[in-house]
DNA sequence: CGTTACATTGATTCGGGTCAAATGGAGTGG
DNA sequence: CCACTCCATTTGACCCGAATCAATGTAACG
């Protein structure tokens, strides 16, 4: 949701370190930091929406909780994200440190104030929710449409850019949350998690790298198993009379 | 590329002078209606998004496709709702006309100007964005946690709770999509959701008013369906150590 | 070491997908 | 008005991918 899987995301990133004093950011710089131990709430959803949250380290987890204790996680706002822009009002959802993290707090009657003094500051909150809005999408097709090991794939994909696009060298993605995590995230179980990446391991796409460290082998193969590229399987052609399939199977 | 039909609107400008002050909504009030058959296409995903659209009549479709022929519905909106806000450079979805639908045009660039201009338009703009992010929210719990039964209740209910905010008496809701666009927008098959609007109506839930309208008989019921609200079933205490059920099997 | 929490693996079940056929309207033409 | 076509929808039989149930394995920590 955050770090969207989007190209419009890259574009905030340029923009944002074309102004990286006078913008958005810039509001947060002088706020005290604060630290979350792992597994701490930083909000609740429904709690009266008083912040907006700029993450200076460590990973949290957005959620939100349906009956019979079913957990559903949207997103996993990193270093670098803004947190609790998108509401009316009340929290949507509940936030809570995966790592140890550190937040600096603006108050939203703050940032509503900066919005209306300063010019660019507007542009760059819409354009950061419209990045969040891209993720949402994006998420909303993972969960709608595609298998296990397409879901598995298309989140690991989307660590693996993000690395890659942050200076990182190597092909490592770390996966700071749980499995438990990952599965509300996915929209899966833990053991169905659990055997997708035994099962990627096994088709040498990853390996193990360390604990709770992926190494990337075959950006590649793990893109076409994401499932996002039309890839132009055989007839393209003739889609009118043509039932879709829903959910390939993986082989 | 192109949109359905190709209109000008220079008149933003004009209208802009005219209401420095005035809602959101004013800055539609004069442009030029424009008109969509079932079916109709007002923009794909990726088209360059020059334009904001205000739905005067009728109900789309947004969609995304992704390989293999799946696609993904991501919203449904209908008559008041505001259309390509979110994007950043390009539309991130495609939009196509269900019913016969009216819209008006607006250039992004005058929205763009229109937010600076008057200190109105960007707190509406804000708002209407958060409103798109918890829809999107909720469908994300729809899709990852949901049972088929509660996805096409929640769906229903949704459409019952807005006819009876809207004025309706009866409780009376018309699904103009056809089942396929339900299916695709719950993540669903044509043949489950046929399957369970039967197990519906033979539960007395809803009864057939006439093709494509279905009248509510247990609001009620269909709330309890839906899943959303925290039945507080036997023994909402301690949820630490037990495990969470996943997908609730309907009776 | 034992304890505890988390992760993997296996056996089995089941909700919903797939395949296939029947039903039902809406529109057309005689 | 009826026969006929064209589709959307419903219904049935069967299957499969992922959930569930159940151990087992493993790493962190007192």
């Amino acid at each position: 949701m955050f770090s969207g899987s989007s190209q419009q995301t890259q574009k905030s990133a340029t923009i944002l370190s074309m102004h990286p004093r006078s913008g958005l950011k810039a509001l947060f710089a002088g706020q005290p930091v604060e630290h979350l131990r792992p597994g701490q709430p930083l909000f609740f959803e429904g709690d009266d929406a008083r912040h907006v949250f700029d993450i200076a380290e460590g990973t949290l987890r957005l959620f939100k909780i349906i009956g019979n204790g079913r957990r559903v996680i949207t997103a996993f706002p990193q270093v670098g994200d803004l947190l609790g822009l998108s509401l009316r009002g009340a929290y949507l959802y509940g936030a809570e440190a995966i790592t140890t993290v550190a937040v600096r707090r603006l108050a939203r009657a703050a940032l509503g104030q900066a919005m209306i003094n300063s010019d660019d500051i507007a542009p760059q909150v819409f354009g950061q929710l419209c990045d969040e809005m891209a993720a949402a999408q994006d998420q909303m097709v993972l969960l709608g449409r595609k298998s296990a090991e397409e879901r598995l794939s298309t989140f690991l994909l989307k660590y693996y850019r993000r690395n890659m696009m942050s200076g990182q060298c190597a092909p490592i993605i770390e996966l700071c949350m749980s499995r438990q995590d990952i599965a509300d995230y996915l929209g899966l179980t833990i053991e169905t998690v659990s055997r997708t990446v035994t099962k990627l391991l096994g088709k040498g796409v990853l390996s193990q790298a360390a604990s709770h460290m992926l190494k990337v082998e075959k950006p590649r193969v793990l893109a076409q198993l994401a499932g996002d590229g039309d890839e132009y399987e055989n007839s393209w052609q003739e889609m009118s009379t043509q039932r879709a399939r829903r959910h390939p199977g993986a082989t």
